[in-house]
DNA sequence: GCGGTTTAGGAACGGTCGTTCTTGACCGAT
DNA sequence: ATCGGTCAAGAACGACCGTTCCTAAACCGC
């Protein structure tokens, strides 16, 4: 495979994070193609030539916050340092946004979004169930139900 | 006050009670004006004279799904009998859901909104804050918590 | 009946949406 | 230098958005 043609003048990783940052604030129809290319800096042709759509776009950046900002967070929490930081780069910043507005807001509607959600899910409630001297009577999922929770309280009242 | 005019065709409540099952199910913008004039039975220019805005009707039909909904559930809870019904209520079945929704993605861009919401987490916390025999430790504000999480994990698994 | 007032019913509006097309600048290989 | 390819830039597209306007129908008080 030979590179040819003019090389592009931006990153895709870089573009795909600056993506979940903007999907993680407003649902995914509140954001417009417009927003995507003033805040990243690309052009609507590169973003089609890149991602193929709007939801393409959503959907790698969907892939790149599960694998490179929930996933590190699931290996400092395996690794049995500060648990108590884990719970507040979850609820107090804003790490898990995209996540929560993925769950509630565009998996009813979109099959392969809640699939993706389902197995992020899946992820942190088996990491918090392996994490040693758990409460007695608290599972996995219910200390992740209560983390989505609290999350859902702090985004409610942060505005207003 | 004397009436004149043709009478209305519908029943703002109930009209008020069919949005309000409308925005549980999509988030804001995916709710389109087309979708409630098919599903209310209503025409728009009923909906407008009667609501001003589509905005408006969101919020009426919040109102209404916080004291004619919420606030039932709430009093049975405060009745004492069968908490656990509470609990089946609001997250197996969709009781909570157009206020997670309004929490999770309309609280953030919309202050009036914000408002009603955050209400509504007080009155909920506070009841069951009131409940007698509460596990020890276990505050109103977690036990919310585990409710609101809880009910995200369930309608992301909901589709798919 | 008649006049006044409100609703119902659609057509129509400007604006914005996601997407595509067109044009020219740029770069690597020949 | 030239050709083939990609990228950048912006205009333009049809579709849909929330909203408004216009006309006819239905009802009340007189």
């Amino acid at each position: 495979m030979v590179i040819v043609g003019r090389p592009r003048g931006f990153d895709e990783e870089t573009v795909t994070a600056a993506a979940a940052a903007l999907f993680a604030t407003r649902a995914y129809d509140g954001v417009g193609v417009d927003d995507l290319v003033q805040h990243l800096g690309v052009h609507r042709n590169s973003l089609y030539k890149t991602f193929g759509s709007k939801r393409g776009l959503y959907l790698a950046a969907l892939h790149w916050h599960v694998s490179h900002v929930l996933q590190p967070l699931i290996d400092q929490l395996r690794s049995g340092r500060d648990p108590e930081q884990f719970f507040d780069h979850v609820t107090r910043k804003g790490n898990l946004d995209l996540l929560l507005l993925a769950a509630v807001e565009r998996a009813p509607a979109d099959t392969e979004v809640a699939a993706v959600v389902a197995q992020a899910l899946q992820l942190l409630e088996q990491a918090i169930d392996d994490v040693p001297m758990l409460p007695s009577g608290r599972t996995g999922k219910i200390a992740l139900s209560e983390l989505l929770g609290e999350r859902v309280r702090v985004r409610a009242l942060s505005a207003g």
